[in-house]
RNA sequence: GCGGUCGUAGCUCAAUUGGAUAGAGCAACAGGCUACGAACUUGUAGGUUGGGGGUUCGAGUCCCUCCGACCGCACCA
C-alpha cells in the first residue's frame, strides 16, 4: 500500500515504541507493535498493549513496563511535533496525536478527495453470489436483505483493491420450473374460462395473470388443445425469463447490479455439468454404487457421501453447484455466497467441493439469519405457498430504496432480524439514514453559501493550523478512521460498520457545527473550517455510495414538521 | 436424536476480531430555536451480555455444559 503522511507519522511512533521496548527488556524479543484507537477516547488517540503481553516473560508488573516504555519512547525526539503525549495507564501505552497530525489528516482527505481510503489493487479476484432466487416468483423482502449485504461487501472490495464478480444463479433445473410451467398455464387458461382448476402444488398469487395474459396476446389460444408435455417446456421457459427478468428489473431498482446471471439449465446444455463431474471423477474422489455415481464428501468431513449422478442417470442438484464452483474457482481465487437461513446443511457440501478441487476453504459461506417482518405488531407471513407475499417492490414503494438499504445493513448477517414495516413506513424520519443524507445536505448547504474564492482555499488545504479545538480535532479523528473502517467491513463481511461510521461522522459534524460557526469573522480560521467540512463531505458521500444510498445536495422539509 | 447459526438496555441493533468504565438509535423523563438547514441538540434513567463452569494479565468475544429460538439432516432443489 502506498505510504502518506499519516501513516508514515505513525509507522514513526510504532518505531519508537518499539526501540524504547527493546531497550527496556534485556532479552530483546518484541512482538510487533500494533497501535489501535482505543473505543474510550480519554485512553489517547492510539494505544499498545505491548507491556501486557511482556509482562508474564518478564516476571514484571506491566504497568511498570508501560511506565519505562513511555518515558523512554516521550525522549525520541523524533516525535516531538506529531506526538503529544505519551502515558501509561493500567499497562497500556496510551499516545495523543499533535493537532499537526490531525490536521495533516484532514490535508490528506481533501488532497485524494474521493480516491481517499481507496486502497490499491491487491491481485485478489472474488467471485461474490448473492441475491439469488428461485425463479417461480417476484423478490421478496429477504432479498433485500441479502441485495443489500452483497452489494455493499461487494462495493466495498472493489474500493478496497479486490477484483469482484458478482453473480446470481438462476435455479432453473429441477422440478420447480415444471410447477411453474404448470401453475403459468392454468392462469393462461383460466383468462378464457374462470373455472379452470389451478394446480394443487401451484404458485398461488396473482403475479402470474399479467404474464399469461402476455403470452396469450404472443401466441393467442393455440396451446389449449395440446398435451401437457408439448405446452410444458414452452409454459415454464416463457415464465421463467419474465419472472427473471422482472427479478433483475427490482434488484437494479435497488441499486444492484449483477456482473454475472447464471442459469442451471445453461449449465446442463454447456456441457458444464460432465466436465466438472469428469474433473471430480479424474481426481478419484468419486465412485459408482448401487447404479448411481457417488462423491466421496465424507473425505472432507461430510456426515454421508452424497450421489451427484442417480441411477437414471440424471445429475441430482449437487451436479450443477459442482460444475458451477468448478468454473468459479478458475475464474477467482476465492468464492463467497450469502445464503438463507435453510442452506447449512449446504455448507459442508461447498466446502467439500472446494478440498476436492484442491482449494480447501476457497469457498466461504455467509449465512444471513431468519428475518422476520412485522406489520401492526403482528408477524407478516411470508409464504408463497399462500400467495401472501410481500416484495421487495412493495417495500421500495413504501420506504424508498435509500431508507430501505441503510436499514438492511444497519444488522449484520448474522444476527436475525426483525423487520418492522410500521415502523419503516410510519417513522421514515426515524430512520438513521436521514440523519446521515441531513448531515451531508447540511454542508452541501454551508459550501453554497460560502464565497467560491473561500471554497478554492479551503478545498486546497489552507490554513488547517487553525483546526485546533476539541470538536474540530475530534472530527478530523473520526474522518481518518475511514479507510480502516472500510477494510474491516471487508474483513468482516460486516457493512453494518459502515452504517454505523456513517452516522458517528454525521454526529461528529453536527457537535462541531453546533460548537463553532465555519463562515465566521477571521477569514483565516472560515477557511480551514471549510476544508473540514469539504472533508466531511467527502468521506459521507463516499460512505453513502458504498451503502447504495444517495448523498443529496439538499433535502426536502418533512410535512411533520411543518405541522409541528 | 445428530449437526449448524443465534441469544447483549423496554424495542431494533453495535462492540475496532481477546483489551481499559459493554455503546448507538427508538421509546420514557427534564431542558434548548434572533448563527451558516432544529430531519437538530443538552442531560437523566435504563445491563449479572440466557444460566453455570473453564482457559489468562484481561472474555460479550475462545472451550465445555445446560436453557431457549431458528434452520438443516434425500438418488427434492
Amino acid at each position: 500500500m502506498k505510504a502518506n503522511a499519516p501513516d508514515a507519522a505513525l509507522a514513526r511512533v510504532s518505531a519508537a515504541l518499539d526501540a524504547a521496548a527493546k531497550a527496556t527488556l534485556a532479552d530483546g524479543e518484541i512482538p510487533p507493535i500494533a497501535l489501535e484507537a482505543p473505543r474510550n477516547p480519554e485512553h489517547g488517540d492510539f494505544s499498545s498493549n505491548v507491556a501486557l503481553q511482556l509482562a508474564k516473560r518478564a516476571r514484571r508488573p506491566p504497568q511498570q513496563l508501560a511506565s519505562e516504555i513511555a518515558a523512554r519512547a516521550a525522549g525520541d525526539a523524533a516525535l516531538g511535533t506529531i506526538v503529544a503525549e505519551i502515558a501509561a495507564v493500567g499497562g497500556f501505552i496510551n499516545v495523543r496525536m499533535a493537532p499537526a497530525y490531525w490536521q495533516q489528516s484532514v490535508r490528506e482527505i481533501l488532497e485524494r478527495g474521493d480516491d481517499f481510503g481507496r486502497g490499491a489493487p491487491a491481485g485478489e479476484r472474488v467471485s461474490l453470489e448473492f441475491g439469488s432466487a428461485n425463479p417461480t416468483g417476484p423478490l421478496v423482502v429477504v432479498q433485500g436483505r441479502t441485495l443489500s449485504l452483497g452489494d455493499s461487501i461487494a462495493k466495498a472490495m472493489r474500493f478496497c483493491g479486490v477484483e469482484v464478480t458478482t453473480e446470481w444463479i438462476i435455479n432453473d433445473a429441477g422440478s420447480q420450473l415444471d410447477t411453474l410451467g404448470r401453475s403459468l398455464y392454468a392462469r393462461y387458461r383460466q383468462i378464457a374460462d374462470p373455472t379452470f382448476p389451478f394446480p394443487e402444488d401451484g404458485y398461488p398469487g396473482d403475479y402470474l395473470m399479467p404474464i399469461a395474459r402476455a403470452l396469450r396476446e404472443r401466441d393467442g389460444n393455440r396451446y389449449e388443445g395440446m398435451s401437457e408435455s408439448q405446452w410444458l417446456p414452452i409454459f415454464a421457459t416463457f415464465g421463467r425469463d419474465e419472472l427473471v427478468a422482472g427479478q433483475q428489473r427490482t434488484a437494479e431498482r435497488f441499486g444492484v447490479y449483477f456482473d454475472r446471471w447464471q442459469s442451471e439449465k445453461q449449465l446442463h446444455e454447456s456441457g458444464a455439468v460432465k466436465t466438472g463431474i469428469e474433473a471430480l471423477r479424474a481426481r478419484g474422489i468419486t465412485y459408482e454404487a448401487e447404479g448411481a455415481t457417488w462423491m466421496r464428501t465424507t473425505q472432507f468431513g461430510d456426515d454421508k457421501d452424497r450421489v451427484i449422478v442417480r441411477g437414471d442417470g440424471r445429475p441430482t442438484y449437487l451436479a450443477p453447484d459442482i460444475a458451477y464452483h468448478y468454473d468459479k474457482l478458475q475464474r477467482a481465487d476465492r468464492a463467497i455466497l450469502i445464503l438463507g437461513p435453510d442452506h447449512h446443511g449446504y455448507v459442508a457440501r461447498l466446502g467439500t467441493i472446494a478440498a476436492a478441487f484442491g482449494k480447501p476453504g476457497a469457498i466461504e459461506v455467509v449465512i444471513a439469519q431468519q428475518m422476520t417482518t412485522i406489520r401492526d405488531g403482528e408477524i407478516v407471513s411470508l409464504s408463497k405457498r399462500h400467495g401472501d407475499v410481500l416484495t421487495l417492490d412493495d417495500v421500495i414503494d413504501e420506504v424508498g430504496v435509500d431508507a430501505a438499504r441503510f436499514f438492511f445493513v444497519m444488522m449484520n448477517a448474522d444476527s436475525p432480524m426483525t423487520f418492522d414495516l410500521t415502523l419503516a413506513k410510519a417513522q421514515t424520519s426515524d430512520n438513521p439514514v436521514y440523519y446521515v443524507q441531513y448531515g451531508h445536505a447540511r454542508i452541501a448547504s454551508i459550501v453554497a453559501k460560502a464565497p467560491p474564492a473561500l471554497v478554492a482555499r479551503a478545498r486546497s488545504g489552507e490554513a488547517l493550523e487553525r483546526l485546533v479545538e476539541r470538536a474540530e480535532i475530534a472530527l478530523a479523528r473520526r474522518l481518518a478512521e475511514f479507510p480502516a473502517t472500510v477494510r474491516s467491513v471487508v474483513e468482516g463481511r460486516a457493512p453494518s460498520r459502515l452504517a454505523r461510521y456513517a452516522q458517528n461522522v454525521a454526529s461528529d459534524f453536527t457537535q462541531f457545527y453546533m460548537a463553532h460557526k465555519v463562515l465566521g469573522d477571521d477569514e483565516p480560521t472560515s477557511v480551514a473550517r471549510l476544508g473540514l467540512a469539504l472533508a466531511t463531505k467527502t468521506v459521507l458521500a463516499r460512505a453513502l455510495r458504498l451503502l447504495g444510498v444517495s448523498a443529496p445536495e439538499r433535502m426536502d422539509r418533512l410535512e411533520a414538521d411543518e405541522n409541528a
